[in-house]
DNA sequence: TTCGAAGTTCGTGAAACATCGAACAAGGTA
DNA sequence: TACCTTGTTCGATGTTTCACGAACTTCGAA
């Protein structure tokens, strides 16, 4: 497993993070990650293949939307709220209200820990 | 030529919007369009052939995001602004903020009238 | 050192998408 | 009627995306 790269806050493009936010899954794990919370990645829960999960989250990193920590051979997913609400003020929150009164990606879900 | 069809404001989804939203091109037609007045189809200036612009508002239509009128043989296309708004509140305005900040599809412009 | 767990990467296939030019349909105009 | 303008649709092409299982890499535990 190889150091994920994370874009500066000046590489995260629009076009990136609404085509990144424009599937359900990953608009859901958004979502969930959405309280601020650090999350491990077998923490959350998505109908769907653990390379595919992986990939979600590999597109979710690359426009700058989260940021993975690697710790040994787990690794911890963040949500970057403050680079994107520096970047794109108030986008991510209108987004998320969306999200949420539609319950987009409501089958992705957290581990019942 | 046949009259366009339109979503109902309820049948308005988020993934469809984002979706439509995460182009370039179509990202820049919504931005002219975005002081509210209506605009004649060939009024608007896009890099593409004539059969990918009309793609490109088709998509933006398909997705509730604009209104097209057809007069005669030809079409006047407006925003949804208070349809959009009513449906995600402050989702199209933070967009077009964010779309703005980065010219984002900039060059679509309108024929200089 | 051997094993298992955690994620990533690879190879593949199916579907979606952007793009173009050509053909078309419908309405206006000569 | 014949022609032009306007915009849509069609068919083809190349790219991107999503999805899966299998193989791989790393690290930690036994």
């Amino acid at each position: 497993m190889k150091e994920a790269r994370h874009p500066e806050l000046t590489d995260i493009t629009l076009i990136e993070v609404m085509g990144a936010l424009s599937d359900p899954i990953r608009l859901g794990l958004v979502r969930v990650l959405a309280d601020g919370r650090e999350r491990g990645w077998g923490e959350l829960r998505a109908p769907v293949a653990k390379s595919t999960l992986s990939h979600h989250l590999r597109v979710l990193r690359d426009a700058g939307i989260t940021r993975t920590r690697q710790e040994g051979t787990r690794c911890y997913v963040t949500l970057r709220h403050r680079d994107l609400d520096a970047r794109f003020p108030g986008l991510l929150n209108a987004i998320l209200g969306a999200a949420t009164s539609d319950d987009v990606g409501g089958q992705i879900s957290l581990a019942s820990a």
